[in-house]
Formats: structure tokens, C-alpha cells, sequence
DNA sequence: TTACGTCTAGGACAATCGTCCGACAAACTG
DNA sequence: CAGTTTGTCGGACGATTGTCCTAGACGTAA
């Protein structure tokens, strides 16, 4: 249902004189203003803008702005199951790989601070405007939720693996919100450090390190 | 700054032949419809609506949408101190006063489920659009901070009394979020009861029930 | 060459937005 | 009584919104 895309195979396929993936630019800077300045605060003409394009060009390529959001959408959810390959790949410790979830706090902190949580306040604005897509907004959430569980399932926690995925997804969530609103980088390391405790607490683990 | 009204004071003394408090009307209605639409997505027309009012008589009231914005804030700050009171009046206990607010994730459940947190949507919103009134939108979340953090001190963790304000603080605004989300009661009861274990740990106390 | 599909530009469109005005009814003031 | 204040109404304003159309430029295929 998010990107059944005609549009794009033929332009995958086609060799013809565009600019090189002009569709994508416009999901990438549409992702990022979406981000930045919200769904409903980000017009046609702004991601015409950042991207260069008039707005009827624009027209051509989507139709219609939830046709924009639902590519923005999957384009998320695809980057996103890209991260967790990788750390799949390169942590044969499932409590490792948890780790690297909580780890997204510092790396992202500067634009947490100035923007929040990306899956968060994407899914409170859907919630708000009553928006059709707000299902697939919760499809990221789903893509973390399963992924952590299985991760504590892996790390001897099978009974409780969806409990402490659902715990450390709302803290997380929680801990961007208020760091956002307090511009508090202090709050986000200091939370950090508790997580990685806790982590190891619920896993039986003694203490990795910082 | 926030609600430095000659109207009202003029309001509250005149007993001319108006509908009563119109303008707290509007505040109410404009309370609600900012917490269910987000503040962006209600319209002057909306409000106007709500309160059965001509959009010309409605700017008699408030010249500008910021000025109602501010005037929400105010109401819900207004609010919520007066919950901060009772809770402090009925409990001379202060773990039990924390438990009074634990429990407001249970009480609102059913509008927290169809709208999320109206503290944290808001603030979050209000970032989005780069609002000059987050500062005021924050004082909310600092009002919580302040009390949890003077309970906790009063239970015994004066030490570290503000980082447990917003470790909790954090959580309940992350439960939210997720509840919101993928609009489940039983994870707020299930983290609810956590809650309850925590405080319990932290300042030191036996377990005290459901 | 001609014909065609792909891509782009510029602007039109109806609707809605926040804001603001002028007229008027009711009540209080002197 | 006349005059002022207070509250209400209906509608106008310029700007911006999402959506849509048309004309043409470009490269490829026949």
C-alpha cells in the first residue's frame, strides 16, 4: 500500500534527460522539512523551493501532498530497517545491539534538540489532523517495537521481550520530547547512562562500561 | 506576560447585558480544540463555531491567534496549579502526592489514547513552528518539574531530586506518546503499575499496592 | 525528418486562512 | 434625556493553500 510506485519504476528503468533522481530530492528535502517544520507547516511550494523545482513540475511528479507523505513515510521505514541490518551485522550480542538503539539518542541529539523525535511528532501531528496515514506513521514504531523485542528475546528475556521494548521505546520518546522542550543535551547523556544500566539489569548482564 | 488582561478585569466588573464570560468561553473551547486538532490545524472559524460566535465578534475578543495561544497556556497552567494544591492538600504524604500524578496517565487514558499528551503535543507543535510562545508552553512542563522535584525532596532524595522530576516526567510523556500511538489502554496500565514500583524503589518505601 | 514519451515552467482555480472594519443593539453613565 | 461603553454581527481584505491545466523543451524511436 505505501509505494506502489509506476512512476518510479519507469523512471528507474528510463534513461531519458532528467536530472538524476529528481523524485528522490523531493522525498529526501520533503523529509526533512516534514522533520523540521511539521506536515501540515511545510507547503508545495516549500519543497518546490528547497529543491529547485516550480510547483507545477512539482505537480508532476506527486499529485497530491499525502501522496508526498506516504513516500516520505517509506522512505523512513526503509532507511531505518537499513540501521537495524547493520547493527544486526556488526553485533552478534543482541543486548549489544540494543545498545546501538539507545545510542541513536546521542548521536541525533543535536537535531533532537532542535526538532524533536522524527517518528514521534510525525505521528502526534497524523494523530491531531486525523490523517489516513497515521497507520503508517505507526508502521516505524512497529519496525523498532518488533526488532527490540526480538533483540530481548534473544537475550534470555522471552516472556516480558515485547514489555521492555514497549518500555524502552516510550522512555526513548519521552527523553526526546523533554530534552526538546528543555534544550537540555545534559538530560539526554544522563538518561543515556540509565538506559544502558537498565539495559543490563533486565538482561542479567553485569556492567558494560560508559 | 502571559495574561495581563484589562479586558477581563473590565469584563468581570461590567454587568452590562453580555452572555456570561464569553471570553472564558472561547479560552475553553479553544483549550479543547487545540488539545484534539493541534493548534496550527484549528482555525479562527472553528472556534467561532464551538462557541456559537461571528468570526467579527470573536476578534473583538482576541485580536490575534497568538493572544489566544497564550491565553490556553495560561488557563491550563492556571489549571494545573490548582490540581499541584488539592493533591498536596489531600496527601500529607509526598510519594503519595507523586502517585496522584502517576495516576492522571490512567485518569485522562481515553483522550490520552485519541490525542496524546496535551503538554507535550503542544510543545512539540509549537517548536515545529517555530512559535514565539514555546518558552510559555515549556513553563507547563516546569510547573510539574518544580512540584515532582520539592516532593521528592520532602520523601527523602533531595540529591537527586530533579533528575527522578524528569526521569518521570520523561516517562509519563513518553507512555503517552506510545499509548496515543498504537492506542493501547493496557500498556498505560501495565507501565502505570511499573511506575508505581519505581517510586516505591527509588524513595525507599515497601510496596504499596495495586 | 516526424512522432512520441518524459520532464519542466508558469500560472489559473476555488477555497480557506488570519486579520480587520463599519454598523448596530443593549446597557450603563452623566 | 443624551452620550458612552460594551458586545455582537456580517462581510471584506490580501495572502496563501492544495490542486490542476496548458504549452513547450528535450531526448529517443520510427
Amino acid at each position: 500500500m505505501t509505494s506502489t510506485n509506476k512512476k518510479r519504476e519507469t523512471k528507474t528503468l528510463s534513461r531519458t534527460g532528467e536530472k538524476p533522481g529528481t523524485r528522490a530530492r523531493i522525498i529526501e528535502a520533503a523529509d526533512r522539512l516534514f522533520y523540521e517544520h511539521g506536515y501540515e507547516h511545510t507547503s508545495f511550494a516549500d519543497i518546490a523551493g528547497a529543491v529547485n523545482l516550480s510547483r507545477g513540475n512539482f505537480y508532476y511528479h506527486f499529485k497530491t501532498k499525502d501522496e508526498i507523505l506516504d513516500a516520505v513515510i517509506a522512505r523512513r521505514l526503509a532507511e531505518r530497517e537499513i540501521w537495524l541490518a547493520e547493527w544486526e551485522r556488526e553485533n552478534a550480542d543482541p543486548v549489544a545491539r540494543i545498545r546501538r538503539f539507545i545510542d541513536i539518542l546521542i548521536m541525533n541529539r543535536d537535531k533532537i534538540l532542535r526538532y524533536g523525535c522524527p517518528l514521534g511528532s510525525l505521528s502526534a501531528e497524523l494523530t491531531k489532523l486525523d490523517h489516513p496515514l497515521q497507520g503508517e506513521a505507526g508502521k516505524l514504531f512497529t519496525l523498532f517495537r518488533t526488532w527490540l523485542a526480538r533483540q530481548f528475546a534473544l537475550a534470555g528475556q522471552k516472556r516480558s521481550a515485547d514489555r521492555l521494548a514497549m518500555h524502552l521505546l516510550a522512555l526513548s520518546q519521552g527523553i526526546a520530547t523533554l530534552a526538546n522542550t528543555f534544550h537540555d543535551e545534559t538530560f539526554i547523556r544522563r538518561e543515556v547512562r540509565a538506559l544502558y544500566t537498565w539495559l543490563n539489569e533486565v538482561t542479567g548482564k553485569r556492567d558494560a562500561g560508559t
